[in-house]
DNA sequence: GTCCAGCTACG
DNA sequence: CGTAGC
DNA sequence: GGAC
């Protein structure tokens, strides 16, 4: 099969005399036969396409000598296939054979190029005849990736290029990368895509790997553009070792005829005139923006998505270097501070303890608690537990809260206090404390941060979401402040002033967290999170400037939005075609960007060809399974539901123990995405607990309650909280739903009350609140001194500050208490 | 230029 | 270890 | 993509 190592152009690109598009003809033309014939070193890399469409291809290789064999298409062929007819063996030539070492151009192709020329006007074809249109891409090799002209839009991408006397290359990237000069990748492909699909680990530096606008580019102003320059590059791919690399590759492997303009004069003329660049021109005026013929390139990819952790530089975190500057609030030692829990303090009272007593929640206090529609719910907690006098009973009886007086927020507080594992004393007992914090606990702290007009007008402070209300719904014009109804989303209808920029923000985001650049992402949401927050519509980039988390970029785009009511970047079509499947996939439970891009590549767009074709872990196969099922949403109602039988479980088994369902449901919000219930017992500790859990498991699941399991915590000992997460189902007629048990120490409670509740960007912001003042938070408590190693690996635990009370972890980093329900960040 | 939360389970 | 999930 |  050594004929078959040979290169293959794309060799019917116009063969649709008709003029007709068949895609099973463009398909069938798309590879050599060789491709298929012979055993591709890469099998199933070779290309996308050509695994996931084995079963038509096969059919097609078989009509395909045929076809190459009729007249009509030998005339088409020999335009694009520049070695064919005319040199029927040389051209063949296996390219390592003629091309050494470098990309030197075999002579061989340079003549057929030549003879490609004339050939052009030739050229017969009905609608679409090939014209030599010019000849910039002189001498240059270009694999297009996907290696298929399946694609509509591709095939014309290959078309054009071919037509401006580029080399289009067919078939194994194996077979024939001594040839190749560029790599011409779909937007949609990052650097590991790219690998992927032609099953390399790696690339040679002197191939050059663009996006594929970087040929209409280059046709558009007629020269040979850089293709070093931002919007042609892959993301993902490594930086040449040298700097020389990537130029003289090009004019190595090139003629030297081709005029590769010098970077600055092209890097200012596109400026001048590609409108991809309306990005760096972050102010521009919409009316200047060119739109761009291209597509989705102007969103931008994140050039290196993989990028690791943090260095060994933060080996320990401590309060000193990762202080923030402006100090008052940040000291150098964090001293922590447990002053009492005062009136003035947002504090609805615990709504776990008082959930628990099976009495009136929390929320009850809350003056505005009647203005939420969603009160009713709220007293859910109530019905749940005071219909089920039970629970309060055994509650009571486990000599917890006194369940009568939990809307006395006074006499909550008295009562925890008196309760040894509410009081704060007794934390300072712990034996791990150190004496700071238990001297700053004797003596409330002077500078007490709720003393907070400080904090808040703090400009740093403010970009953290955690230091504002963030109640689940857009914020209104001030008349209606008092009257916190609305809450979009979650809790109420409200619609705010600016919604229409969050929600075509909100497609960046997803579209950023789709492609895995998590941290674009993250920025995206946080700006949502600031718009929501602000009650006036934005109009101008500089008013949007001032929100924080929202810079110059984001800015110029609210401008934008603003303005025109869309976005330019946000090319809709590539936009929503690409992610639709992208979005399915990840919809998946147990399926991430990474999976459901490796699948969209593969050419899958259904959950059917999911199921048949690729191998599953247990709880991929749940999650295609139950797709339907799982992304629907949970009525407040049903969650409850879901609560009061786990809640009658537990309490056969043990009568101490405590439940609370939290997440979106602690939250207020009125349909949830999951049950999220935590289980914890006066005393408790990780042994116990992780029985308990088990216990719990097994009778649901007896009952049938339970349907799958998704993942469970490890140990047996469970040091760490242990949890569960499955499905379960209230009745037959009703979807299979999500939940997860979070059975934890009664020391953690209060951090697991905090990590549980959410939601997970008001976790985020306080935890990384928390970090800059030299602390670690996470569901098991707030510590101080963690020392981390390479690779960020925690060596120390540090020492515990504050687990058990929420509230207390609020008030030692100085963050107002927020109640559950302005956790909607 | 660096960081972006922090942790656990699965394979 | 990378991916995915809470 | 923003904060520092
Ligand atoms: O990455 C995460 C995911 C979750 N959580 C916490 C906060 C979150 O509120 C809680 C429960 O997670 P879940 O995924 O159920 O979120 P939710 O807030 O309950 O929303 P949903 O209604 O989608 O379930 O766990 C985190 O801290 N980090
Ligand atoms: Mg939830």
């Amino acid at each position: 099969m050594d004929k078959a190592s040979k290169i293959t152009f794309f060799d019917n690109l116009y063969a649709l005399h008709d003029g007709v598009t068949d895609p099973d003809e463009d398909e069938c033309a798309s590879f050599a036969p060789f491709a298929a014939a012979q055993k591709t070193p890469n099998p199933g890399q070779g290309s996308a396409s050509s695994s996931s469409n084995s079963n038509s291809n096969s059919k097609l290789w078989d009509t395909r000598p045929r076809k190459r064999n009729s007249l009509k298409l030998v005339s088409t062929q020999g335009n694009i296939v520049t070695s064919t007819p005319a040199e029927p063996r040389e051209p063949i030539t296996p390219a390592p054979a003629v091309v050494p070492s470098k990309p030197k151009l075999p002579e061989t192709f340079r003549f057929k190029y030549e003879e490609k020329t004339p050939r052009s006007s030739t050229r017969r074809n009905s609608t679409s005849t090939p014209v030599q249109k010019s000849n910039i891409f002189a001498d240059m090799y270009f694999y297009f990736i996907p290696n298929n002209i399946k694609n509509i839009t591709r095939k014309l991408k290959v078309q054009r290029a071919h037509e401006h006397g580029a080399f289009c290359i067919s078939g194994s990237f194996e077979e024939t990368q001594k040839a190749v000069t560029h790599i011409i990748a779909d937007s949609s492909f990052e650097y590991p895509d790219i690998l992927q699909a032609i099953g390399q680990k790696s690339l040679p530096d002197h191939i050059i790997i663009v996006k594929d606008n970087f040929p209409s580019d280059c046709i558009q102003f007629r020269r040979i553009l850089d293709h070093k320059q931002y919007m042609y590059l892959i993301p993902g791919r490594p930086a040449p070792k040298l700097a020389h690399i990537p130029l003289d590759a090009i004019s190595a492997s090139s003629s030297s005829s081709i005029a590769t303009a010098t970077p600055k004069s092209i890097q200012k003329e596109v400026i001048k005139q590609t409108p991809h660049n309306s990005l760096t021109n972050k102010f521009a005026t919409p009316g200047s923006v060119i739109q761009p013929h291209g597509s989705l390139d102007v969103i931008k990819a994140t050039p290196y998505p993989k990028r690791k952790r943090k260095q060994a530089t933060d080996v320990i975190t401590t309060p000193g270097p990762n202080i923030v500057k402006e100090t008052p609030l940040l000291r150098n030692r964090p001293q922590p501070r447990f002053t009492e829990i005062v009136k003035e303090t947002p504090i609805k009272g615990n709504s776990y303890y008082t959930h628990l007593a099976g009495s009136t929640p929390a929320f009850d206090d809350f003056d505005n608690l009647d203005d939420f529609d969603d009160f009713d719910d709220f007293g859910d907690p109530d019905d749940f537990n005071t219909a089920d006098t039970a629970a309060t009973t055994s509650y009571a009886a486990s000599g917890q809260l006194p369940g009568k007086h939990q809307d006395d927020l006074d006499l909550i507080i008295a009562t925890a206090k008196q309760h040894p594992f509410l009081d704060s004393e007794d934390i300072s007992e712990d034996d791990d404390r150190d004496t700071e914090d238990e001297d700053s606990h004797e003596n409330p702290r002077k500078n007490n941060p709720r003393t907070s007009e400080k904090i808040k007008t703090k400009g740093g402070l403010l970009s953290f979401q955690c230091m504002h209300p963030n109640l689940a719904g857009p914020a209104k014009p001030a008349d209606d402040v008092g009257t916190r109804e609305g809450n979009g989303g979650s809790m109420g209808t409200g619609e705010g002033p600016n919604e229409r920029i969050i929600k075509v923000l909100s497609e960046l985001e997803s579209h950023y967290t789709l492609h895995s650049d998590p941290f674009r992402a993250l920025s995206y949401r946080k700006a949502i999170s600031s718009i929501r927050r602000h009650p006036y519509p934005l109009l101008t980039a500089s008013a949007a400037l001032k929100l924080p988390s929202i810079g110059p970029s984001l800015a110029s785009k609210i401008e934008e939005i603003a303005s025109t009511g869309n976005l330019n970047q946000l090319d809709t079509t590539k936009t929503s075609s690409e992610d639709k499947a992208l979005k399915l996939f990840l919809g998946i439970y147990g399926v991430g960007p990474k999976k459901a891009r490796e699948w969209v590549l593969k050419g899958y767009t259904t959950l059917e060809e999911i199921r048949e074709k690729e191998k599953l872990t247990e709880a991929q196969k749940v999650g295609v399974e139950r797709h339907a099922d799982f992304g629907r949403r949970i009525p407040r109602e049903e969650v409850r539901e879901h609560g009061r039988v786990v809640e009658e479980v537990a309490r056969e088994i043990d009568q101490g123990l405590v439940l609370e369902v939290m997440g979106s449901y602690r939250r207020g919000v009125k349909s949830c995405g999951d049950i999220d219930i935590m289980i914890t017992k006066e005393g408790a500790e990780g042994r116990y607990i992780k029985l308990v859990l088990d216990r719990i498991v097994e009778r649901l699941t007896e009952r049938g309650f339970l349907k799958a399991a998704l993942a469970a915590s490890k140990g047996d000992d469970a040091t760490d909280g242990s949890k569960w997460y499955g499905a379960s189902q209230l009745s037959p007629d009703l979807p299979w739903r999500r939940i997860d048990f979070l059975v934890v120490p009664w020391a953690e409670r209060g951090a697991a009350l905090l990590y549980f509740t959410g939601n997970v960007i008001f976790n985020r912001s306080m935890r990384l609140l928390a970090s800059k003042k030299g602390y670690v938070l996470n569901q098991r408590g707030l510590y101080l001194d963690v020392i981390r190693g390479p690779k960020r690996q925690k060596l120390t635990e540090g020492t515990l500050v504050e687990g058990e009370s929420e509230q207390k972890i609020f008030e030692i980093l100085g963050i107002p208490y927020r109640p559950p329900e302005e956790r909607n960040a």
